[in-house]
DNA sequence: TATGAGATTGGCT
DNA sequence: GCCAATCTCATAG
């Protein structure tokens, strides 16, 4: 038996109350976008993942990003320009969608100027728009679960290796938005589920949200 | 050319 | 807690 904060809610009652109200959503343009990947990461957080496909628009608030700077060991760039990486060598702003374990996309933001590879990898959401759409693509109804961890996250976006490569700030449907004015207390961790590189605390979260993945010692 | 690891998740023990 | 699913790349032969 669900609990009754793990159903479905409302659209408009669906927020938790944190995100301001979807007429104050704008786009971000490319200028306001911190080239610097750990400015990046950190910039992310309370920002907007917005997909605008035909159910409607899906939304969500940032709420967990992750640094994969340049001279990482634990980046997909690390060893240079491949096919699959090449959207982390594109300008900032730009989608960086690969496949994980042969069955789950994950979402980047690139970084640095072009011709860096470098990018913030998207790793949880709050939902905010589209939630029903959400629960039929996650299979779950719940709300806590559909954008928790990176694989979920594109899951409910509707964002595959599709996405690969699309600007970020050019007016298309996939895109980075700012909300409302909301106060967002940051915290940093090691990164999750990597063998190198792994003392570097290049995780950002918000603090004590429950969108956020990991232990809950990765989250307080 | 073959093989193993990886920025994950869901289902089962 | 363990394990399979199954794609891309690095490394070995």
């Amino acid at each position: 038996m669900p609990q009754p904060d793990e159903l479905a809610q409302p659209e408009e009652l669906s927020t938790l109350s944190k995100v301001s109200t979807p007429s104050a959503l704008r786009r971000l343009h490319r200028g306001e976008l911190p080239s610097d990947t750990v400015l990046l990461a950190r910039y992310l957080i309370g920002k907007l993942l917005v997909h605008d496909v035909l159910d409607g628009r899906l939304s969500g608030r940032i709420v967990e990003t992750e640094a994969y700077v340049s001279d990482d060991a634990a980046s997909h760039a690390y060893r240079g320009l491949t096919t699959r990486n090449r959207s982390m060598f594109l300008e900032r702003g730009h989608a960086y969608v690969y496949r994980i374990y042969g069955a789950w996309d994950c979402v980047n933001v690139s970084s640095e100027p072009p011709g860096t590879g470098a990018g913030v990898l998207l790793r949880a959401l709050e939902p905010v728009q589209g939630v029903t759409v959400m629960q039929a693509r996650r299979g779950t109804t719940r709300v806590l679960d559909l954008a928790r961890g990176p694989g979920r996250l594109a899951l409910a976006m509707q964002i595959d290796r599709r996405e690969d490569g699309v600007d970020l700030c050019a007016g298309g449907p996939l895109w980075l938005g700012a909300g409302g004015a909301a106060a967002v207390v940051i915290g940093e961790s090691v990164r999750i589920g990597i063998t190198r590189e792994a003392e570097r605390r290049l995780r950002f979260y918000e603090r004590a949200n429950p969108f956020v993945s990991g232990p809950p010692r990765l989250r307080a």
